[in-house]
RNA sequence: GUGGGUGUAGCUCAGUUGGUAGAGCGCUAGGUUGUGGUCCUGGUCGUCGCGGGUUCAAGUCCCGUCACUCACCCCA
């Protein structure tokens, strides 16, 4: 075999789409329900997009990103996540004028340069939620809830959010400054990885899995005890909220993000099934992020979830979803006129709605092409030799039930479209 | 980028102390005259990841390389 596909690249078999197609269709529903509208950015964006957006010193913008010049010799990146590119057409087409909030959903393909893992790949496809221009708790507690119904209904039991609150630009530096002397007294017990996070990106401290880092982890500063009067009743409504509506939620005082513009509100659902790569959507408020990226002054949050994450606990905890559309009627048949018939009768099926398969060749046996209806899971077989041409009838087989009838060919197309209504 | 594991038919895998390949599933054809799902029989499918080395002889040993996979990093 000559080709294969690219590292990190994933085919979707066909045995996968029911999969796919019931997840899509019930976050339409949700969105839908929550008054979300869908916007489709491109792929393809100018690079500084994501270095101002995601943040240029993050792992994403730093070595994860797939850059290319194009022909115009323009540095374009293939999206690692929606949000800087929601944000970018939410200014660009104006909708920061509409009424607000503005609430929109994404999904699609993004894009990583990384080792693929169990539950992570170089493209996978996200769906991701966004609300923008109200900083009111209540917009937290409505998106989050969108991740909750559409996992709920999809059948997961026992969910819960990891929940915490990353303070704000007023806070969090404040913070970091005492988390980082705390560590700087503990220097000689932390791991090389923490000794590099310290310098680079200390809140990630909080989250190293390395056992002799742990005793240093529990005794360090909490953030949530660190937050100023604004984070603080924004989280405790938040929660409120959260606890009125049913949400089960853990308040994770290691939950930290690893993209720069979250702010206040930071939460993930985890899920068994993905290997560690718990996290089955993850997201928060970025209330500096449109500033930042040059537009008026407008909070948000959001959150990405990625689909094959889902279906790979789905599969985990034996959720399965509704079978597609299967195939009521195929057509067998002996000898030319009889094939001439069928090519008829299965085009009038087909144009009525009803899923027909016809067997291909002129000279199988009628036995194979039985096997070829059982494995096609098909609830009628018809038969068509010359005796039926004949006597102006189809033999009917009823491959549940194993009973055989003969219809007159008069009445053959509305004897099925009766029978599948 | 770092570390562990694995690479044999389309799929899941077996291959004993080195002697030049097997099973199940699948696909296919049959089990008498035009009928499926169970059962039985036959058939199809492999440069044993790739390259080099040791050997009379390598899927089996050694080296290299690539790929896959799990984990770290990071993230959905």
């Amino acid at each position: 075999m000559k080709y294969k596909s690219i590292t990190g690249m994933r085919d979707v078999l066909p045995e996968e789409q029911p999969y796919w197609r019931w997840i899509e269709q019930k976050l339409h529903e949700i969105t839908q329900i929550y008054g979300y509208k869908r916007i489709d950015p491109p792929i393809l964006e100018e690079t500084s997009l994501f270095i101002r957006g995601v943040g240029d010193t993050t792992d994403i913008v730093e070595k994860e990103m797939y850059t290319f010049n194009d022909k115009g010799d323009n540095s374009v990146t293939m999206r690692p996540e929606f949000t800087a590119g929601v944000m970018r057409t939410y200014l660009q087409n104006g909708l920061h004028m509409q009424a607000k909030p503005v609430k929109l959903y994404s999904m699609g393909p993004v894009f990583r340069y990384e080792r693929p893992q169990a539950g992570r790949f170089r493209q996978h496809t996200q769906f991701n939620v966004e609300a923008l221009g109200e900083q009111d708790p209540l917009l937290d507690l409505e998106v989050m809830s969108i991740a909750w119904q559409l996992y709920a209904e999809l059948g997961f039991k026992g969910l819960a959010f990891q929940l915490n609150s990353t303070g704000c630009s007023k806070c969090r530096p404040a913070y970091i400054e005492t988390l980082k002397a705390y560590y700087q007294e503990h220097y000689d017990e932390i791991c090389d990885d923490c000794k590099r996070r310290l310098g680079k990106n200390p809140l990630r401290l909080l989250d190293c899995k390395v056992e002799t880092c742990q005793p240093v982890i529990a005794q360090a500063p909490v953030i949530s005890e660190h937050l100023c009067k604004e984070c603080e009743d924004h989280f405790s409504t938040l929660k409120r909220y959260l606890d009125k509506t049913g949400r089960a939620y853990s308040v994770n005082h290691k939950l930290v993000r690893g993209l720069d513009y979250y702010t206040k509100t930071v939460f993930e659902v985890w899920a068994q099934g993905i290997g560690s790569q718990n996290a089955m959507c993850g997201g928060g408020r970025y209330d500096g992020l449109i500033e930042q990226l040059g537009g008026p002054s407008t909070p948000g949050i959001g959150f990405g979830s990625g689909i094959e994450r889902i279906i790979l606990s789905m599969k985990e905890q034996g959720i399965e979803p509704p079978a597609l559309k299967s195939i009521d009627v195929f057509m067998a048949h002996m000898g030319e006129n009889a094939k001439d018939k069928a090519i008829e009768l299965t085009f009038a099926l087909r144009q009525q709605g009803i899923p027909a398969l016809i067997s291909f060749g002129s000279d199988r046996s009628i036995k194979s092409q039985m096997k070829e209806a059982n494995r096609n899971n098909a609830k009628y077989a018809v038969i068509l030799g010359d005796q039926e041409i004949e006597q102006g009838v189809a033999a009917v087989k009823d491959l549940e039930e194993g009973t055989q009838t003969e219809i007159k060919m008069a009445d053959f197309i509305d004897h099925f479209t009766n029978k599948m209504k």
